[in-house]
RNA sequence: GGGGAGUUGCCCGAGUGGCCAAUGGGAACAGACUGUAAAUCUGUCGGCGGACGCCUUCGGAGGUUCGAAUCCUCCACUCCCCA
Protein backbone atom coordinates (compact mmCIF):
# COMPACT_ATOMS: atom_id res chain seq x y z
CA UNK A 1 0.00 0.00 0.00
CA UNK A 2 1.06 3.26 -1.23
CA UNK A 3 1.77 5.23 1.98
CA UNK A 4 -0.29 8.43 1.69
CA UNK A 5 -2.58 10.81 3.80
CA UNK A 6 -6.08 10.45 4.17
CA UNK A 7 -6.59 13.75 2.08
CA UNK A 8 -4.42 12.51 -1.02
CA UNK A 9 -6.33 9.46 -0.99
CA UNK A 10 -9.71 11.46 -1.19
CA UNK A 11 -8.88 13.02 -3.92
CA UNK A 12 -7.79 10.10 -6.04
CA UNK A 13 -10.98 8.87 -5.11
CA UNK A 14 -12.89 11.50 -5.65
CA UNK A 15 -12.36 11.99 -9.30
CA UNK A 16 -15.28 11.51 -11.45
CA UNK A 17 -17.56 10.30 -8.86
CA UNK A 18 -20.93 12.02 -8.89
CA UNK A 19 -21.58 11.89 -5.30
CA UNK A 20 -19.97 9.85 -2.27
CA UNK A 21 -22.60 9.05 0.43
CA UNK A 22 -21.34 10.49 2.65
CA UNK A 23 -17.86 11.76 2.18
CA UNK A 24 -17.40 12.28 6.13
CA UNK A 25 -17.90 8.23 6.57
CA UNK A 26 -15.69 7.90 4.22
CA UNK A 27 -12.93 9.85 5.59
CA UNK A 28 -14.10 7.93 8.81
CA UNK A 29 -13.17 4.68 7.59
CA UNK A 30 -10.11 5.12 5.50
CA UNK A 31 -8.93 7.04 9.13
CA UNK A 32 -9.18 2.98 11.11
CA UNK A 33 -6.28 2.29 8.81
CA UNK A 34 -6.91 -1.15 7.56
CA UNK A 35 -7.87 -2.42 4.08
CA UNK A 36 -11.38 -1.42 2.91
CA UNK A 37 -13.94 -3.89 1.87
CA UNK A 38 -14.51 -2.41 -1.54
CA UNK A 39 -17.69 -4.04 -3.03
CA UNK A 40 -18.54 -4.09 -7.10
CA UNK A 41 -21.32 -6.09 -8.56
CA UNK A 42 -21.22 -7.02 -11.93
CA UNK A 43 -24.34 -8.12 -13.38
CA UNK A 44 -22.73 -10.92 -16.07
CA UNK A 45 -25.45 -9.77 -19.09
CA UNK A 46 -22.54 -8.76 -21.43
CA UNK A 47 -19.64 -10.40 -23.18
CA UNK A 48 -17.57 -7.03 -23.57
CA UNK A 49 -16.33 -4.79 -21.43
CA UNK A 50 -17.10 -1.27 -22.23
CA UNK A 51 -15.29 2.05 -21.63
CA UNK A 52 -18.41 2.58 -19.88
CA UNK A 53 -18.62 -0.60 -17.24
CA UNK A 54 -14.85 0.56 -17.04
CA UNK A 55 -15.48 3.67 -15.69
CA UNK A 56 -16.42 1.61 -11.84
CA UNK A 57 -13.68 -0.90 -12.51
CA UNK A 58 -11.19 2.11 -13.17
CA UNK A 59 -12.86 3.66 -9.41
CA UNK A 60 -12.29 0.09 -7.75
CA UNK A 61 -9.00 0.04 -9.43
CA UNK A 62 -8.24 3.13 -7.70
CA UNK A 63 -8.95 1.45 -4.03
CA UNK A 64 -6.99 -1.98 -4.57
CA UNK A 65 -3.99 0.26 -5.25
CA UNK A 66 -4.35 2.08 -1.76
CA UNK A 67 -4.83 -1.10 -0.82
CA UNK A 68 -8.05 -1.79 -0.33
CA UNK A 69 -9.94 -4.98 -0.99
CA UNK A 70 -11.49 -5.12 -4.38
CA UNK A 71 -14.67 -7.38 -4.09
CA UNK A 72 -16.25 -8.19 -7.31
CA UNK A 73 -19.62 -9.46 -6.92
CA UNK A 74 -21.22 -11.71 -9.94
CA UNK A 75 -24.42 -11.16 -10.08
CA UNK A 76 -25.01 -14.40 -11.47
CA UNK A 77 -28.21 -14.79 -9.15
CA UNK A 78 -29.47 -11.88 -9.69
CA UNK A 79 -29.05 -11.86 -13.43
CA UNK A 80 -31.93 -13.93 -13.67
CA UNK A 81 -33.84 -10.81 -12.34
CA UNK A 82 -32.07 -8.70 -14.65
CA UNK A 83 -31.43 -4.81 -12.81
CA UNK A 84 -34.60 -2.73 -13.21
CA UNK A 85 -32.25 0.76 -13.80
CA UNK A 86 -32.78 2.81 -15.96
CA UNK A 87 -34.69 0.31 -18.24
CA UNK A 88 -38.23 0.94 -19.57
CA UNK A 89 -39.34 -2.86 -19.84
CA UNK A 90 -38.39 -5.78 -18.17
CA UNK A 91 -35.37 -7.88 -18.85
CA UNK A 92 -34.88 -10.85 -19.93
CA UNK A 93 -34.05 -14.04 -17.91
CA UNK A 94 -30.37 -15.30 -18.54
CA UNK A 95 -29.63 -19.09 -17.83
CA UNK A 96 -27.27 -20.02 -15.72
CA UNK A 97 -25.15 -21.16 -18.45
CA UNK A 98 -26.06 -17.68 -20.89
CA UNK A 99 -24.22 -16.63 -17.18
CA UNK A 100 -21.33 -19.06 -16.94
CA UNK A 101 -20.31 -17.93 -20.38
CA UNK A 102 -20.40 -14.22 -19.84
CA UNK A 103 -18.57 -14.10 -16.62
CA UNK A 104 -15.73 -16.44 -18.34
CA UNK A 105 -15.56 -14.07 -21.09
CA UNK A 106 -15.76 -10.80 -19.22
CA UNK A 107 -13.29 -12.09 -16.52
CA UNK A 108 -9.88 -11.52 -18.19
CA UNK A 109 -10.79 -8.02 -19.91
CA UNK A 110 -11.28 -7.24 -15.92
CA UNK A 111 -7.72 -8.22 -15.96
CA UNK A 112 -6.89 -5.22 -18.06
CA UNK A 113 -7.93 -2.98 -15.34
CA UNK A 114 -7.86 -4.49 -11.78
CA UNK A 115 -4.75 -6.77 -10.64
CA UNK A 116 -7.38 -10.22 -10.82
CA UNK A 117 -5.27 -12.08 -8.45
CA UNK A 118 -5.66 -9.70 -5.39
CA UNK A 119 -9.63 -9.54 -6.59
CA UNK A 120 -11.83 -11.18 -4.02
CA UNK A 121 -14.47 -12.67 -6.71
CA UNK A 122 -17.85 -14.11 -5.17
CA UNK A 123 -20.84 -15.10 -6.83
CA UNK A 124 -24.16 -14.05 -5.30
CA UNK A 125 -25.94 -17.40 -5.68
CA UNK A 126 -23.79 -18.25 -2.68
CA UNK A 127 -25.82 -16.17 -0.21
CA UNK A 128 -28.69 -15.78 -2.31
CA UNK A 129 -29.24 -19.28 -3.03
CA UNK A 130 -29.52 -20.42 0.24
CA UNK A 131 -32.25 -18.54 1.11
CA UNK A 132 -35.38 -19.78 2.27
CA UNK A 133 -39.00 -18.65 1.38
CA UNK A 134 -39.38 -17.62 4.68
CA UNK A 135 -35.80 -15.54 4.60
CA UNK A 136 -37.32 -13.97 1.62
CA UNK A 137 -40.45 -12.89 3.40
CA UNK A 138 -38.55 -11.32 6.13
CA UNK A 139 -36.74 -9.71 4.04
CA UNK A 140 -39.28 -7.98 2.00
CA UNK A 141 -41.02 -6.84 5.28
CA UNK A 142 -38.13 -5.01 6.01
CA UNK A 143 -39.20 -2.58 3.06
CA UNK A 144 -42.24 -0.75 1.59
CA UNK A 145 -44.07 -1.06 -1.41
CA UNK A 146 -44.53 3.00 -1.65
CA UNK A 147 -40.67 3.32 -0.44
CA UNK A 148 -39.90 0.71 -3.22
CA UNK A 149 -41.80 3.10 -6.04
CA UNK A 150 -39.93 5.95 -5.23
CA UNK A 151 -38.01 4.70 -7.74
CA UNK A 152 -37.75 6.61 -10.89
CA UNK A 153 -37.80 3.32 -13.24
CA UNK A 154 -40.72 2.17 -11.11
CA UNK A 155 -42.68 5.26 -11.21
CA UNK A 156 -42.31 5.93 -14.90
CA UNK A 157 -43.37 2.69 -16.09
CA UNK A 158 -45.85 3.02 -14.02
CA UNK A 159 -47.19 5.86 -15.16
CA UNK A 160 -46.74 4.94 -18.67
CA UNK A 161 -49.13 1.85 -18.08
CA UNK A 162 -45.78 -0.07 -18.32
CA UNK A 163 -45.45 -4.18 -17.14
CA UNK A 164 -43.81 -4.17 -13.51
CA UNK A 165 -42.92 -8.10 -12.94
CA UNK A 166 -43.22 -8.90 -8.72
CA UNK A 167 -39.55 -10.37 -9.03
CA UNK A 168 -38.06 -6.58 -10.15
CA UNK A 169 -39.28 -5.21 -7.26
CA UNK A 170 -36.78 -7.65 -5.29
CA UNK A 171 -33.73 -6.36 -6.86
CA UNK A 172 -32.42 -3.70 -4.33
CA UNK A 173 -33.64 -6.31 -1.84
CA UNK A 174 -30.89 -8.94 -3.27
CA UNK A 175 -28.49 -6.41 -3.85
CA UNK A 176 -28.78 -5.12 -0.65
CA UNK A 177 -28.51 -8.63 0.80
CA UNK A 178 -25.13 -9.11 -1.02
CA UNK A 179 -23.47 -6.19 1.22
CA UNK A 180 -24.77 -7.54 4.08
CA UNK A 181 -22.80 -10.76 3.23
CA UNK A 182 -20.35 -9.38 2.24
CA UNK A 183 -19.91 -6.84 4.90
CA UNK A 184 -18.64 -4.31 2.64
CA UNK A 185 -17.42 -0.74 3.72
CA UNK A 186 -17.62 0.64 0.52
CA UNK A 187 -20.30 -0.09 -2.28
CA UNK A 188 -19.43 1.85 -5.91
CA UNK A 189 -21.66 1.70 -8.62
CA UNK A 190 -23.22 3.97 -11.55
CA UNK A 191 -25.58 6.68 -10.43
CA UNK A 192 -28.19 4.44 -11.80
CA UNK A 193 -27.67 2.30 -8.97
CA UNK A 194 -27.83 5.01 -5.95
CA UNK A 195 -31.15 3.53 -4.93
CA UNK A 196 -30.08 -0.28 -5.17
CA UNK A 197 -27.01 1.36 -3.05
CA UNK A 198 -29.27 2.69 -0.52
CA UNK A 199 -31.05 -0.16 0.22
CA UNK A 200 -27.57 -1.85 1.05
CA UNK A 201 -26.87 0.82 3.70
CA UNK A 202 -30.56 0.20 5.02
CA UNK A 203 -30.30 -3.43 5.19
CA UNK A 204 -26.64 -3.67 6.40
CA UNK A 205 -28.06 -1.34 9.29
CA UNK A 206 -30.86 -3.64 10.15
CA UNK A 207 -28.66 -6.38 10.63
CA UNK A 208 -26.30 -4.10 13.44
CA UNK A 209 -23.54 -3.42 10.39
CA UNK A 210 -22.08 0.23 10.36
CA UNK A 211 -23.48 1.32 6.97
CA UNK A 212 -21.20 1.09 3.58
CA UNK A 213 -20.40 4.54 1.91
CA UNK A 214 -21.77 4.75 -1.66
CA UNK A 215 -19.72 5.80 -4.19
CA UNK A 216 -21.28 7.05 -7.46
CA UNK A 217 -19.90 7.45 -10.95
CA UNK A 218 -21.71 9.38 -13.61
CA UNK A 219 -23.14 7.42 -16.24
CA UNK A 220 -20.33 7.11 -19.64
CA UNK A 221 -22.56 8.78 -21.93
CA UNK A 222 -21.77 6.46 -25.62
CA UNK A 223 -20.46 7.35 -28.90
CA UNK A 224 -23.78 8.81 -29.80
CA UNK A 225 -23.49 11.28 -26.74
CA UNK A 226 -27.03 10.76 -25.83
CA UNK A 227 -27.71 7.71 -24.32
CA UNK A 228 -25.33 6.03 -21.65
CA UNK A 229 -23.28 3.74 -23.27
CA UNK A 230 -24.38 -0.02 -23.01
CA UNK A 231 -23.66 -3.27 -25.58
CA UNK A 232 -27.59 -3.32 -26.75
CA UNK A 233 -27.75 0.26 -27.75
CA UNK A 234 -24.38 -0.34 -29.81
CA UNK A 235 -23.00 2.68 -29.13
CA UNK A 236 -19.98 1.46 -27.13
CA UNK A 237 -15.90 0.87 -26.90
CA UNK A 238 -14.84 -2.43 -25.66
CA UNK A 239 -11.94 -2.71 -24.24
CA UNK A 240 -11.20 -5.45 -26.50
CA UNK A 241 -12.02 -3.62 -29.60
CA UNK A 242 -8.84 -3.33 -31.79
CA UNK A 243 -6.75 -0.26 -31.44
CA UNK A 244 -7.77 1.04 -34.87
CA UNK A 245 -11.61 0.64 -34.03
CA UNK A 246 -11.14 1.84 -30.11
CA UNK A 247 -9.55 4.97 -31.88
CA UNK A 248 -12.01 5.76 -34.51
CA UNK A 249 -14.65 5.25 -32.49
CA UNK A 250 -13.41 7.70 -30.34
CA UNK A 251 -12.57 10.13 -32.94
CA UNK A 252 -16.94 10.17 -33.50
CA UNK A 253 -18.16 11.28 -29.97
CA UNK A 254 -19.24 14.39 -30.27
CA UNK A 255 -17.40 17.36 -29.12
CA UNK A 256 -19.30 18.48 -25.61
CA UNK A 257 -18.52 14.67 -24.34
CA UNK A 258 -14.65 15.33 -24.92
CA UNK A 259 -13.93 16.56 -21.26
CA UNK A 260 -16.30 14.20 -19.63
CA UNK A 261 -14.27 11.25 -21.11
CA UNK A 262 -11.23 12.47 -20.23
CA UNK A 263 -12.09 12.80 -16.70
CA UNK A 264 -13.71 9.19 -16.95
CA UNK A 265 -11.37 7.19 -19.03
CA UNK A 266 -7.99 7.96 -18.22
CA UNK A 267 -5.82 9.41 -16.30
CA UNK A 268 -4.71 12.61 -17.67
CA UNK A 269 -4.80 15.50 -14.66
CA UNK A 270 -7.72 17.72 -15.35
CA UNK A 271 -5.52 20.83 -15.25
CA UNK A 272 -4.56 18.95 -18.54
CA UNK A 273 -7.56 18.79 -19.55
CA UNK A 274 -9.41 21.77 -19.16
CA UNK A 275 -6.12 23.38 -21.00
CA UNK A 276 -6.36 21.35 -24.27
CA UNK A 277 -10.35 22.66 -23.93
CA UNK A 278 -9.53 26.15 -23.37
CA UNK A 279 -10.57 28.74 -25.94
CA UNK A 280 -9.05 29.13 -29.53
CA UNK A 281 -8.02 25.44 -29.30
CA UNK A 282 -9.10 23.03 -31.81
CA UNK A 283 -11.41 19.98 -30.65
CA UNK A 284 -10.75 18.07 -33.01
CA UNK A 285 -6.47 17.61 -31.31
CA UNK A 286 -7.83 16.80 -27.84
CA UNK A 287 -9.89 14.19 -28.89
CA UNK A 288 -7.17 12.63 -30.58
CA UNK A 289 -4.80 13.11 -27.42
CA UNK A 290 -8.29 11.16 -25.78
CA UNK A 291 -8.03 8.73 -28.29
CA UNK A 292 -4.51 7.70 -28.03
CA UNK A 293 -4.68 8.01 -24.03
CA UNK A 294 -7.66 5.46 -24.09
CA UNK A 295 -5.89 2.87 -26.57
CA UNK A 296 -2.77 3.19 -24.81
CA UNK A 297 -4.65 2.27 -21.63
CA UNK A 298 -5.39 -1.01 -23.21
CA UNK A 299 -2.79 -1.69 -25.93
CA UNK A 300 -0.07 0.21 -25.06
CA UNK A 301 1.83 3.26 -26.48
CA UNK A 302 2.96 1.81 -29.57
CA UNK A 303 -0.35 0.53 -30.53
CA UNK A 304 -1.89 3.97 -29.76
CA UNK A 305 0.60 5.65 -32.01
CA UNK A 306 0.14 3.18 -35.06
CA UNK A 307 -3.96 3.57 -34.51
CA UNK A 308 -3.43 7.47 -34.24
CA UNK A 309 -0.99 7.53 -37.85
CA UNK A 310 -4.00 4.36 -39.30
CA UNK A 311 -6.69 7.24 -38.65
CA UNK A 312 -5.20 10.41 -40.06
CA UNK A 313 -3.73 8.62 -43.40
CA UNK A 314 -6.86 6.62 -43.91
CA UNK A 315 -9.78 9.12 -43.28
CA UNK A 316 -8.48 12.49 -42.59
CA UNK A 317 -6.74 11.62 -45.91
CA UNK A 318 -9.24 9.86 -47.08
CA UNK A 319 -6.67 7.44 -48.32
CA UNK A 320 -7.71 3.33 -48.68
CA UNK A 321 -6.56 1.88 -45.86
CA UNK A 322 -3.43 -0.14 -46.54
CA UNK A 323 -4.46 -3.24 -44.68
CA UNK A 324 -7.74 -3.46 -45.30
CA UNK A 325 -8.91 -7.05 -43.87
CA UNK A 326 -8.96 -9.56 -46.74
CA UNK A 327 -12.03 -11.30 -47.59
CA UNK A 328 -12.61 -14.13 -49.64
CA UNK A 329 -15.27 -13.95 -52.44
CA UNK A 330 -17.55 -16.68 -51.67
CA UNK A 331 -17.46 -19.07 -54.79
CA UNK A 332 -21.23 -19.34 -54.97
CA UNK A 333 -21.14 -16.39 -56.31
CA UNK A 334 -19.74 -17.31 -59.84
CA UNK A 335 -17.07 -16.32 -62.32
CA UNK A 336 -19.02 -13.03 -63.11
CA UNK A 337 -19.92 -11.64 -59.58
CA UNK A 338 -23.06 -9.97 -59.07
CA UNK A 339 -21.81 -6.78 -56.44
CA UNK A 340 -24.93 -6.24 -54.85
CA UNK A 341 -24.50 -10.27 -53.84
CA UNK A 342 -20.90 -9.85 -53.04
CA UNK A 343 -22.25 -6.45 -50.67
CA UNK A 344 -24.40 -8.79 -49.10
CA UNK A 345 -22.05 -11.34 -48.49
CA UNK A 346 -19.57 -9.83 -46.81
CA UNK A 347 -22.30 -8.59 -44.63
CA UNK A 348 -22.03 -4.99 -45.67
CA UNK A 349 -25.69 -4.55 -46.07
CA UNK A 350 -28.32 -6.40 -44.45
CA UNK A 351 -30.25 -7.60 -47.85
CA UNK A 352 -29.58 -7.38 -51.92
CA UNK A 353 -31.93 -4.39 -51.81
CA UNK A 354 -30.43 -2.53 -49.66
CA UNK A 355 -27.01 -3.05 -51.17
CA UNK A 356 -28.24 -1.90 -54.50
CA UNK A 357 -29.39 0.73 -52.50
CA UNK A 358 -26.50 2.21 -51.17
CA UNK A 359 -24.70 1.54 -54.75
CA UNK A 360 -27.44 3.82 -56.53
CA UNK A 361 -25.99 6.22 -53.13
CA UNK A 362 -23.28 5.94 -54.48
CA UNK A 363 -21.96 4.73 -51.23
CA UNK A 364 -19.89 1.76 -52.81
CA UNK A 365 -16.13 2.08 -54.46
CA UNK A 366 -13.61 -0.05 -55.91
CA UNK A 367 -10.05 0.88 -55.42
CA UNK A 368 -11.39 4.58 -54.97
CA UNK A 369 -13.74 4.48 -58.10
CA UNK A 370 -17.36 4.93 -57.37
CA UNK A 371 -19.55 2.00 -58.52
CA UNK A 372 -22.28 2.48 -60.65
CA UNK A 373 -24.01 0.20 -61.95
CA UNK A 374 -25.53 -3.45 -61.21
CA UNK A 375 -23.47 -5.00 -64.12
CA UNK A 376 -21.81 -8.33 -62.93
CA UNK A 377 -17.83 -8.00 -62.58
CA UNK A 378 -15.56 -10.95 -63.62
CA UNK A 379 -14.09 -12.46 -60.60
CA UNK A 380 -10.33 -12.07 -62.05
CA UNK A 381 -10.90 -8.31 -62.05
CA UNK A 382 -12.21 -7.75 -58.84
CA UNK A 383 -9.33 -9.90 -57.26
CA UNK A 384 -6.76 -7.62 -55.31
CA UNK A 385 -9.16 -4.48 -55.48
CA UNK A 386 -10.26 -2.98 -51.86
CA UNK A 387 -13.59 -2.27 -51.74
CA UNK A 388 -15.55 0.32 -50.08
CA UNK A 389 -18.98 0.11 -48.41
CA UNK A 390 -19.82 3.35 -46.90
CA UNK A 391 -17.47 5.28 -45.00
CA UNK A 392 -16.33 2.30 -42.47
CA UNK A 393 -16.88 -0.56 -44.30
CA UNK A 394 -13.65 -1.79 -45.81
CA UNK A 395 -12.48 -5.29 -47.61
CA UNK A 396 -9.48 -6.62 -49.99
CA UNK A 397 -10.77 -9.16 -51.94
CA UNK A 398 -8.99 -12.14 -52.57
C1' G B 1 -63.90 -12.47 -9.16
C1' G B 2 -66.48 -8.24 -12.10
C1' G B 3 -66.18 -4.17 -15.73
C1' G B 4 -63.35 -1.37 -19.40
C1' A B 5 -59.03 -0.23 -22.79
C1' G B 6 -55.23 -2.07 -25.70
C1' U B 7 -51.47 -5.39 -28.84
C1' U B 8 -49.47 -1.96 -36.14
C1' G B 9 -43.05 -2.07 -39.27
C1' C B 10 -36.32 -0.63 -35.00
C1' C B 11 -39.30 2.93 -31.45
C1' C B 12 -43.54 6.32 -30.86
C1' G B 13 -47.91 6.59 -33.44
C1' A B 14 -52.02 7.18 -37.50
C1' G B 15 -55.15 4.02 -40.00
C1' U B 16 -61.95 0.85 -38.64
C1' G B 17 -63.67 -3.28 -45.56
C1' G B 18 -60.79 -1.99 -51.36
C1' C B 19 -56.99 4.11 -53.33
C1' C B 20 -52.29 0.12 -47.49
C1' A B 21 -46.01 -2.28 -47.78
C1' A B 22 -49.57 0.73 -44.73
C1' U B 23 -49.82 8.92 -43.15
C1' G B 24 -46.50 11.37 -39.65
C1' G B 25 -42.39 11.85 -36.17
C1' G B 26 -37.92 9.83 -34.18
C1' A B 27 -33.94 6.43 -34.81
C1' A B 28 -30.80 4.17 -38.35
C1' C B 29 -28.05 3.99 -43.00
C1' A B 30 -26.01 6.55 -47.31
C1' G B 31 -24.56 11.14 -50.27
C1' A B 32 -22.85 16.49 -50.06
C1' C B 33 -20.31 19.60 -46.47
C1' U B 34 -16.53 18.56 -42.43
C1' G B 35 -12.51 17.37 -37.86
C1' U B 36 -15.30 9.56 -39.06
C1' A B 37 -17.76 16.19 -34.31
C1' A B 38 -22.16 19.28 -34.40
C1' A B 39 -25.63 21.74 -37.59
C1' U B 40 -27.74 21.71 -42.46
C1' C B 41 -29.50 19.88 -47.24
C1' U B 42 -30.69 15.31 -50.15
C1' G B 43 -31.82 10.17 -50.64
C1' U B 44 -32.97 5.20 -48.63
C1' C B 45 -35.35 2.75 -44.88
C1' G B 46 -40.04 -5.63 -45.34
C1' G B 47 -37.99 -9.41 -49.09
C1' C B 48 -37.09 -10.69 -54.34
C1' G B 49 -36.44 -8.78 -59.28
C1' G B 50 -31.95 -2.86 -62.34
C1' A B 51 -37.74 -0.35 -63.71
C1' C B 52 -43.82 -1.82 -64.71
C1' G B 53 -44.28 -6.35 -61.07
C1' C B 54 -44.25 -10.40 -57.55
C1' C B 55 -44.02 -12.42 -52.45
C1' U B 56 -44.48 -12.06 -46.95
C1' U B 57 -46.31 -8.41 -43.11
C1' C B 58 -50.36 -5.05 -38.86
C1' G B 59 -50.20 -10.22 -31.08
C1' G B 60 -51.64 -15.94 -32.44
C1' A B 61 -55.23 -19.40 -34.71
C1' G B 62 -59.62 -19.88 -37.35
C1' G B 63 -63.99 -17.58 -39.93
C1' U B 64 -67.19 -13.94 -42.95
C1' U B 65 -66.21 -11.53 -47.83
C1' C B 66 -64.82 -11.07 -54.75
C1' G B 67 -61.55 -8.43 -51.23
C1' A B 68 -59.58 -7.50 -44.15
C1' A B 69 -54.53 -4.13 -40.47
C1' U B 70 -59.76 -2.85 -40.56
C1' C B 71 -65.88 -7.25 -39.37
C1' C B 72 -66.86 -12.12 -36.30
C1' U B 73 -65.04 -16.27 -32.93
C1' C B 74 -61.50 -18.40 -29.84
C1' C B 75 -56.54 -18.05 -27.57
C1' A B 76 -52.23 -15.35 -25.50
C1' C B 77 -50.19 -11.02 -23.34
C1' U B 78 -50.53 -5.93 -21.12
C1' C B 79 -52.84 -1.73 -18.76
C1' C B 80 -56.88 0.77 -16.02
C1' C B 81 -61.15 0.84 -12.59
C1' C B 82 -63.95 -1.95 -8.89
C1' A B 83 -63.83 -6.15 -5.39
Amino acid sequence: MIRMTIDEQLAILRRGTTEIISEDDLKKKLEKGRPLRVKLGVDPTAKDVTLGWAVVLRKLRDFQRLGHTAVLVVGDFTAMIGDPSGKSKTRKQLTADEVLANVEAVKKQFGKILDIDKTEIRPNSEWLGKMTFEDVLRLCAKTTVARIMERDDFTKRWDAHQPIAMHELMYPLLQGTDSVALQADVELGGNDQKFNNLMGRQLQEASGQEPQVVVLSPLLLGTDGKEKMSQSLGNYVSVIDSPNDMFGKTMSIPDDLILNWFELCTDVPMPEVHEMLSEGKNPRDAKIRLGREIVALYHGEAAAEEAVQYFIETFSKRQQPVDAPEKDIPADLGDDVALPALICALGFAKSNGNAKDLIKAGAVSLDGEKVSGFSPIPRSELAGKTLKVGKHQFAKLQ
